[in-house]
DNA sequence: CCCCTAATGGGTCTTTAGTTCCGTTAAGAT
DNA sequence: ATCTTAACGGAACTAAAGACCCATTAGGGG
């Protein structure tokens, strides 16, 4: 007794624990895809994944919580940032990653799950918050090292930039609905780019 | 009879008709401030508009039809370029109005609710894409008055810069969670005129 | 002012989401 | 290998969402 206070899946998480874990979050990809966040139910999810519907309902808070933990477990297969040597290269590359991102199915289901769920969850907002910070901070190496090669001027703000050339692909995945081709991600990098060399992003 | 194929409410769209529209409306926006898109239920909507809930449920399809049908209206409500004289105060207002609309807290969270509906529903993806096309339209004007000016080079892509000036504000609203203020919204749209003043917008 | 019927609303029924109970299975410590 | 109990899963239960029926109300044309 006296294990309510912790979470289940805590003490024993290895063998079983792992595998209902992987099965429940393949489950909610799968599920995301086909109805998108604000048709998932934890019912489809658990027949889907082929476990018992108790067993979401106790390991997690609800739907967004699903999501929210799904994408924990994204963060943690975040790549690295480019070094091609040249900062335009560099720029591209995170364009390019991005652009494969959202539009990978799974993947950018996913991704547009989250940020839907965020806008009415914490948990789901933490969990965003913490992979793009990340995702930021990684990527910014990049335009430090350019500084340091005389390529920006010095001062310039590497999480602004990165966030700079994200930005124009996740309003148009999300707000205007237009679609995002590599046309648009590479003027996105571009178009930092050049706002970078021209001092805008000093400060 | 053989009035099944129109749509309630388009044959007396007056009086009772256009209160209880409005009524609805007023109560989605409420809910939505309270609990988000996701915790949005017709029951609730119909209670707190002081309506039966058969009427919503038979003039709207969903909680998704709600929120596009709000968002059609906002469209309606649109205000017009600014054209203070120079590009740089223009840009300036532009950005501004679009953090008074996502910091409002009835507008922002209509316009977040939208988005997470629009993730998963067509309807309200169209009246997104729709409401955002004519803004962009809209203030796109000020740089074409800006490049008759001289202000810009000639053939710069007024509506990519509207849209680059937006972008980063609805990335941190949306994507990064970080918080959005004045200084935010002034540096996005120094930013896209640096950008613009140096030829990244041509073509 | 009256009439016709579009539109609303209360009440009921069905379906689905979410909870609880308790027996069964299998981690992982000894 | 054995034992303890964490964790799972089936089933029954409660609550809420959504659909439907039909009586009542009020637009708006005559």
């Amino acid at each position: 007794m006296e294990q309510d206070s912790r979470l289940a899946g805590t003490v024993r998480p290895g063998g079983r624990t792992a595998r209902v874990r992987a099965a429940v979050l393949e489950a909610t990809q799968d599920e995301l895809v086909l109805h998108g966040f604000h048709g998932l139910s934890m019912d489809a999810v658990a027949a889907r994944a082929g476990v018992g519907k108790t067993t979401v309902y106790r390991r997690w808070t609800g739907a967004a919580g699903l999501v929210a933990d799904l994408m924990t477990e994204l963060a943690d297969q975040s790549a690295a940032h480019a070094n091609t040597g040249t900062i335009e290269e560099d720029l591209r590359a995170n364009a390019l990653s991005v652009l494969a991102a959202i539009t990978d199915e799974r993947l950018g289901a996913t991704l547009q799950a989250v940020i839907a769920a965020a806008t009415c969850d914490e948990e789901a907002a933490a969990a965003l918050s913490t992979f793009y910070g990340r995702r930021i901070a990684e990527w910014g190496k990049s335009i430090d090292l350019a500084i340091q090669r005389g390529e920006l001027p010095e001062g310039t703000d590497g999480h602004e930039v990165i966030r700079a050339i994200s930005a124009p692909l996740y309003y148009r995945l999300l707000v205007t609905k237009e679609p995002v081709d590599k046309a648009t991600a590479e003027r996105s990098a571009t178009r930092a780019l050049v706002a970078a060399r021209n001092g805008a992003f000093i400060g």
